[in-house]
DNA sequence: CATTCATATGAATAATTGTTCATATGTTTA
DNA sequence: TAAACATATGAACAATTATTCATATGAATG
């Protein structure tokens, strides 16, 4: 968790160009916005959300529907419901007793493709 | 870790007609596939591994360059290299001492931009 | 208003993970 | 071949996290 530096010992000369240097510490994001890249990619990297978010691609859901449909407790699929909806993920709309979820916006699909992509090498 | 059933008593009746769940069953890749995906996004969610991608990006680079432009250690970036080797999002070549790693393809960029438009709204 | 149903949530626990420290491996050079 | 350097790796530890269990909240219905 710690990216402190300690980086006493390192090797003696650079490879890299003066330029390099100058340019990635241009080009890289800010220190808070590469942490909030991290946090978005963590809500992807379980498979039960990515589950979550598959079956949502198909269509609008309750709660109680994705947990019969992924042979899950309700607690559990409600718990990453949260961790989906503070990440932007899904939406939901109440409807009665009975919640709705669905997809937020269309990265989500994007990203997910990307990755399907890529492991399919 | 369990992704286990128990899913006993769930709600009465399901909202979804058979057409859907039929092609959520139909669509849905096969539990390994979906395992693979969250491994690969898994591997994105850590800031420094985000870091050091983003610094890949402007140039190959070897390990201990990589730890000087991020203030950390040897041994961590090297550790968080090997987590990247594994998922086949780095590639190396050996040139003396020297390791030398970049970006193994495009994909990984693909996959950052995307977030970082998902994160910016 | 009491009951029932759908969902949310807090605490607890087991498992996973990122970094450090110490050390090993592999390569060059004196 | 010994020393120096760059990188890799194993063990240990602290921190994070996914699920379960018990229970709370919120809405409909008799």
């Amino acid at each position: 968790m710690e990216e402190n530096a300690s980086a006493l010992e390192q090797c003696d000369y650079m490879h890299l160009h003066d330029k390099v240097i100058e340019q990635v510490q241009e080009e890289m994001p800010q220190e808070e916005i590469l942490y909030d890249l991290a946090e978005l990619f963590k809500v992807f990297g379980d498979s039960t959300r990515i589950k979550i978010l598959y079956v949502l691609f198909q269509s609008e859901m309750c709660v109680c529907d994705i947990a019969q449909l992924l042979h899950m407790s309700q607690s559990a699929i409600s718990h990453q419901l949260r961790v989906l909806k503070q990440a932007q993920l899904v939406k939901y709309r109440r409807e009665g007793k009975t919640v709705f979820y669905a997809l937020a916006d269309a990265h989500v699909n994007t990203i997910l493709n990307q990755g399907l992509e890529h492991i399919e090498e």
